[in-house]
DNA sequence: ATAATCCTAAACAATC
DNA sequence: AGATTGTTTAGGATTA
């Protein structure tokens, strides 16, 4: 058992023994290889804009100029992202550490996790902040073959302008114009997208930053620094994971901290001084420290910075926000005036100015690329055909974190392409948790498990993820779908692995689990059977623990159900009912306490195919059956669900008496209680 | 901080 | 004898 345990279980594998224990530490893990990864990953993309140009000395020289501008407009972004998770310092703490957990995962996610685990591990949010924080990582790789794309194109101009000449000028201005309407082109486009972005709260880019490209001369600022803009610092002592973090957050810190820029320059104590003229390093790592998993909860993304009228996008906590400028602005006023004369329309400015957008420029397509992959993951996982829309997806990826409310999102499938990887059932709660489903949200208030097992099936099916369903959920689950409403152990366990492709691994631990939760749970009710034994849910049982509160013991519970008069019991029933797992109950019509006691077991039947009227086999129809109360009939039947691969087939014998089987205990008692048959 | 719930692990017994 | 099925206990983790 060891053996198999060791080898079957899926925590085991990646983190050792102990389950829960194994998530954090999984994630602790995670985050440490992160890092590496990190580390590794930035260092080799930032190195190489200085190294590869020395062909042309035009170049060179032209790199050389450029290089101021790239330079402040690096740091422009790095203040700029920082700036955006300072301003709501408490917020900031969220936001930042929000973007800090999906970071490191993120990194490693593609070797060391399986998409599975990282749907568990992570909360929607963080779903959304690992997709950006890859979109980062990508672009970083984006940007170097555009990097290079440019810069031969640029050699080629100025290979032009100076060697050639004897080339007309007419053409080379042609050729240049050529290049800058592509660029203008590009802009608009990522003017959109990024407008877009900003709608959806995954972009806070500001208003005009992001607008009015530039007519200017796209060779003032050279493609081939723009790593150099993601180089993260390069501080030899910031640590690797800052850097990325740094990286990635225009999107994701952005986003997250979009709220709080609006906000006044209250500055958080104890929180980094993001008002530091040139320490953005320390700020960003400070800040994002912290992990809070969710965005800030109020102000819907979209509002980001710079709604408010007496505020400037240029203006935030103090300091003028221009690339590279951190001065000091007490006021608007001050800062306003600081701004017409520091950065009036000049060649700095504009060469800034172009830097950001071609910042805007990459993420953009970054983002397209990202989309793209995103639809063919989803087709891979047979979420649903995918639909290219590289531009107006990327709303669906902050779709995702549009619900800081943990409420369980419509799975409406189509909607957002995010979804699929994260089947609605998945409540945030789920998910957030990070245990992989051990946030049953089934179970609470969330949606009933049967839908969310319809609508979810196939990916359940297919997709190697825990489902967010407590073991007595999905037993029941099980158990209720076949129309004897009864299942061997044995059934039970093909069921596991026929509906959920994650329990066809680590047989040996979930099925101790089943076997854990059918002996512990009083709503499971073992019926002896001529070949073996069955089991039942008695649905009142299993409502019965439902109530959050009813705390108190156990028996206590008990008794106060069991002591409700029939109405009053059928009320708390149809209540409980409403929130758990019967849809349709919840139709009217389909409670009258007349029928309240078939309905129970019914009233799964009635969403899925018709009951099998259950042929009265008669063999089997026990005595305990008729009461209705209690519902689920169990009739012992012979015939499992023929489904089942093992099921075997058995000479009709009911169970005489169901109480007699096993041992009897409180909870045959219970249901067998006569007094309760209603009928 | 605490209780409730869930999960996992494991020991053990009864049965197949 | 070995595997399966059930029961029970214990401890860790998460959540309210």
């Amino acid at each position: 058992m060891m053996v198999e345990s060791a080898s079957e279980t899926i925590r085991s594998a990646p983190s050792g023994q102990n389950g829960v224990g194994s998530l954090s530490g999984q994630a602790d893990g995670s985050s440490g290889g992160a890092t590496g990864t990190t580390a590794s990953g930035t260092g080799r993309e930032v190195t190489t804009g200085a190294d590869s140009n020395g062909e042309m000395s035009p170049a060179e020289l032209l790199h050389f100029q450029q290089q101021q501008a790239l330079q402040v407009a690096r740091q422009f972004l790095l203040q700029q992202a920082s700036g955006l998770s300072s301003p709501g310092n408490n917020d900031s703490k969220q936001s930042a550490s929000a973007v800090q957990v999906p970071v490191s995962v993120a990194m490693m996610s593609p070797q060391m996790l399986t998409p599975q685990q990282m749907q568990q591990i992570l909360s929607p949010p963080q779903l959304q902040a690992l997709l950006q924080q890859q979109q980062a990582l990508m672009l970083q790789q984006l940007q170097e073959y555009y990097k290079k794309q440019q810069e031969q194109l640029h050699l080629q101009l100025l290979t032009q302008q100076q060697a050639g000449k004897p080339q007309p000028k007419e053409a080379l201005g042609n050729k240049q114009l050529a290049f800058q309407q592509q660029l203008l082109q590009m802009q608009q486009l990522q003017q959109q997208h990024l407008l877009n972005l900003q709608r959806q709260g995954l972009v806070s880019l500001q208003p005009n930053q992001a607008s009015g490209p530039l007519q200017t001369l796209p060779q003032a600022v050279c493609p081939t620094d723009l790593p150099q803009l993601w180089k993260g610092e390069g501080a030899p002592g910031q640590p690797a994971e800052d850097s990325v973090k740094q990286e990635g957050l225009d999107l994701t810190g952005t986003a997250a901290t979009a709220t709080s820029f609006a906000a006044p320059p209250k500055v958080s104590p104890p929180l980094s001084h993001h008002t530091l003229p040139n320490g953005q390093p320390t700020v960003l790592t400070s800040r994002r420290d912290r992990v809070p998993d969710r965005p800030p909860p109020c102000c819907p993304p979209s509002s980001s910075h710079e709604e408010t009228p007496g505020s400037h996008p240029l203006y935030g906590h103090g300091e003028c926000k221009w690339p590279g400028c951190e001065t000091l602005c007490e006021d608007l006023g001050q800062f306003i005036k600081h701004l017409n004369t520091e950065h009036a329309l000049d060649d700095r400015s504009t060469a800034q100015c172009r830097v950001q957008m071609q910042v805007v420029q990459q993420l953009e397509i970054q983002l397209a690329k990202e989309s793209e992959r995103l639809q063919a993951m989803m087709a891979h996982l047979h979420m649903r055909p995918s639909e290219p829309k590289p531009f107006s997806q990327p709303v669906t990826v902050s779709a995702a974190d549009s619900f800081p409310d943990g409420l369980v999102h419509p799975p409406t499938s189509a909607a957002a392409p995010v979804t699929p990887l994260r089947p609605p059932g998945l409540g945030s709660a789920s998910l957030h948790g990070g245990g992989p489903a051990r946030r049953r949200s089934s179970d609470k208030f969330c949606s009933p498990i049967s839908s969310e097992l319809a609508q979810n099936h196939e990916f359940y099916k297919n997709a190697d993820v825990r489902p967010p369903f407590t073991y007595a959920s999905l037993i029941r689950q099980a158990i209720l779908e076949t129309p004897d409403r009864q299942l061997t152990l044995n059934e039970i366990y093909n069921w596991f692995t026929r509906m959920f492709a994650y329990f066809r691994r680590n047989t040996a631990t979930w099925k101790n689990a089943v076997r854990h939760n059918l002996s512990l749970h009083k709503c499971f009710v073992r019926v002896e059977n001529v070949k073996g034994a069955v089991w039942t849910v008695d649905e009142r049982e299993y409502q019965k623990r439902r109530p959050p509160k009813m705390t108190g013991s156990p028996t206590l519970v008990k008794n106060m159900i069991s002591g409700l008069s029939y109405g009053a019991l059928n009320a708390s029933y149809q209540a409980a009912l409403a929130e758990s797992s019967f849809p349709l109950l919840n139709s009217p019509g389909m409670l009258n306490p007349g029928s309240a006691s078939s309905l129970l077991p019914l009233s799964h039947d009635d969403v899925g195919a018709p009951v099998e009227p259950l042929p009265s086999n008669g063999s089997s129809s026990p005595p305990r059956l008729s009461p209705p109360q209690y519902s689920h009939q169990v009739q012992v039947k012979e015939e499992p669900a023929e489904a089942e691969e093992d099921r075997q087939p058995g000479p009709p014998l009911g169970a005489p008496n169901p109480s007699a089987s096993g041992p009897p205990e409180d909870r045959d008692l219970e249901e067998e209680l006569p007094g309760e048959e209603l009928s």
